[in-house]
DNA sequence: ATAGGGTTAG
């Protein structure tokens, strides 16, 4: 494990610099000759340790660490421990490496704070090193310092080492403890490995509220938001009491799943509990809302909020801009310049996103921005692009957003269709073969729909759902009529290089058409009684002004009724 | 004494 680590570590350690050490010993000794008035007998029994951490400047805290060295006293360990988790939290990581590496003698917690300086400084390559020497040294006996070191693994999304400390837990007997699995969890998660985070949720000896929270956020992160919310339910059952945290996950997952009867559930449970509507939890709402569909609902939440952040009014923009709405999201963005909100790059992003999808293109603006054009700038301009049929623009910025990155399987699908819609077949094919070239996978789509406060999910020629007959033949049906009308399907959308037969079956089973076709299906509903004679009417109404069919069974028989007309012709 | 979970786009 210690070699594994250091194999891993060593090429790329940014450490401070030989001459940045003896730059700091210089100052330190100059310090030691001027400053110092205490007479070293009074030392150190001068100095207020208990309120070192409060130290309100870092001179003051050199000047004390001088001492230290000046006095022999720097192995003295209660006090060398005060400095430097001082020197961590005032983010001097140079002084606190010094400090460390002058202590020969170093205890847990010693070791854990200076991990955890390098950790919240963010500085990855440093706190692996420190603690590849800490496992070396055989000081290891606590796992303080474990979910710091999983977490920044985590931070830089960087599995394999993340794999690596995860075997040395293993090893070491360190996984039953639920600060070290809940950070396991959480790192997998955001590596988009579920499999392996729910199997260290799963073999958790007891979980608190973090696990759990981070256990949901695993399922919402990689795609399977209805399962957050049913662990949510489990956890509660549990008798573990949520917090405002857990909620913003949960939020996310309604968000996620669009299912605006769960949302309205949610968000009533976080009324009902009355839980502090802070900036992210309100935040998280407006988006919950815009993603369900309710533009209203997500306006409510955004003027009722307290206070606003950068992120709030983006998302507010972006909800703008995702239902078609340019002229308000712009409108609101000149109100975010009015309340003096700085926007970031996810704004401008969203901003062209809600000029491209309402024809405002001479109010969006990419030349002149300046900020950071970076691949979330360039995938919406490509949007843009698609939506106005420039290709030449499109060409160029695909150069670029291809560039910085060549594997998101979407980029390509995107630039494909802008080929297709403007019949340019060779540039089509040369796209399909670039992605076949550089294996890039596309991500499995997927459709979801919501009937009676249920969600039903499709995948592309799923036959996995209970009516699947009955969809498979609606959705015939539908096609048939389709065509008669004039839709024509379109095999360019196909992008596996195969036949135009195979092409045409995948292109009708698509997700989406499935989930329609479901939700075409006749409405079924059963009565236990006679169905009353107005209702009777009503349903025929419905039959003709919603153009459905419904099927409805009571105590006698059944009905069928469509086009206005019941097939029990008013008998019954 | 030192440890794990939260918001926006693509």
């Amino acid at each position: 494990m210690t070699d594994e680590l250091i194999w891993y570590t060593m090429p790329k350690f940014t450490s401070p610099s030989n001459h940045g050490r003896h730059r700091f010993l210089s100052v330190l000794e100059s310090a030691a000759h001027s400053q110092i008035q205490a007479p070293v007998s009074e030392f150190p029994k001068k100095f207020n340790l208990s309120s070192l951490p409060e130290c309100k400047n870092i001179s003051q805290l050199r000047k004390l660490h001088c001492e230290l060295i000046v006095n022999g006293l720097i192995s003295e360990l209660s006090t060398a421990n005060k400095i430097l988790h001082s020197y961590t939290l005032h983010n001097d990581l140079e002084s606190a490496y010094a400090l460390f590496c002058d202590v020969t003698v170093k205890n847990s917690y010693f070791w854990s704070v200076m991990i955890g300086g390098f950790a919240r400084a963010g500085d990855f390559f440093s706190c692996c090193r420190v603690f590849r020497d800490y496992v070396r040294s055989g000081d290891l006996t606590d796992y303080y310092t474990l979910p710091v070191v999983i977490k920044i693994c985590r931070n830089s999304m960087d599995l394999g080492m993340g794999r690596l400390l995860h075997c040395f837990v293993y090893k070491c007997g360190f996984c039953c403890y639920t600060f070290v699995a809940a950070a396991l969890v959480d790192m997998y998660a955001k590596c988009k490995v579920i499999g392996d985070a729910g199997k260290v949720f799963d073999e958790m000896p007891e979980r608190d509220l973090v696990s759990w929270t981070v256990m949901i956020g695993a399922c919402t992160e990689c795609g399977n938001p209805e399962e957050g919310l049913e662990l949510f339910d489990r956890m509660r059952e549990g008798g573990v009491v949520p917090d405002k945290i857990v909620m913003v996950n949960v939020v996310n997952a309604c968000a996620k799943l669009g299912s605006i009867h769960k949302a309205r559930v949610v968000d009533d449970y976080v009324k009902v509990m009355g839980f502090l509507l802070d900036v992210i939890l309100g935040t998280a709402l407006i988006d919950m809302y815009a993603k369900c569909g309710s533009l209203e609902l997500a306006r409510e939440k955004f003027d009722g909020m307290r206070e606003r952040n950068v992120v709030s009014w983006s998302t507010m923009i972006a909800a703008y801009g995702y239902h078609g709405e340019g002229r308000e999201a712009l409108d609101l963005f000149g109100m975010m310049l009015g309340n003096g909100v700085l926007p970031n790059n996810i704004t401008f992003v969203s901003l062209l996103h809600a000029c491209s999808h309402s024809g405002l293109v001479d109010e969006g603006l990419i030349e002149d921005m300046n900020i950071e054009k970076d691949a979330g700038l360039w995938a919406a301009l490509i949007g843009a692009c698609r939506i106005h049929g420039d290709v030449e623009l499109a060409d160029k910025a695909a150069m670029s957003l291809l560039e910085l990155q060549p594997q998101n399987a979407g980029h390509y699908v995107l630039l494909s269709n802008i080929y297709a819609k403007a019949g340019r077949w060779k540039e089509v094919a040369k796209v399909r073969e670039l992605m076949t070239r550089q294996r890039i996978k596309k991500i499995p789509g997927w459709t979801w729909i919501e009937v009676d406060n249920k969600i039903h999910k499709f995948g592309v020629g799923d036959h996995t759902h209970v009516q699947s007959r009955e969809i498979y033949e609606q959705l015939k049906q539908l096609r048939e009529k389709l065509e008669l009308a004039g839709y024509v399907p379109d095999t360019n959308f196909v992008l596996h290089d195969i036949d135009d037969e195979l092409k045409l079956d995948i292109l009708h089973t698509h997700s989406e058409k499935l989930a329609i076709a479901f939700g075409l299906t006749p409405i079924r509903i059963t009565k236990n009684l006679r169905v009353c004679g107005d209702c009777h009417t009503f349903i025929k109404f419905v039959s003709l002004i919603m153009k459905r069919l419904l099927v409805v069974r009571d105590a006698n028989r059944f009905h069928h009724f469509k086009d206005g007309a019941c097939s029990c012709s008013d008998y019954w």
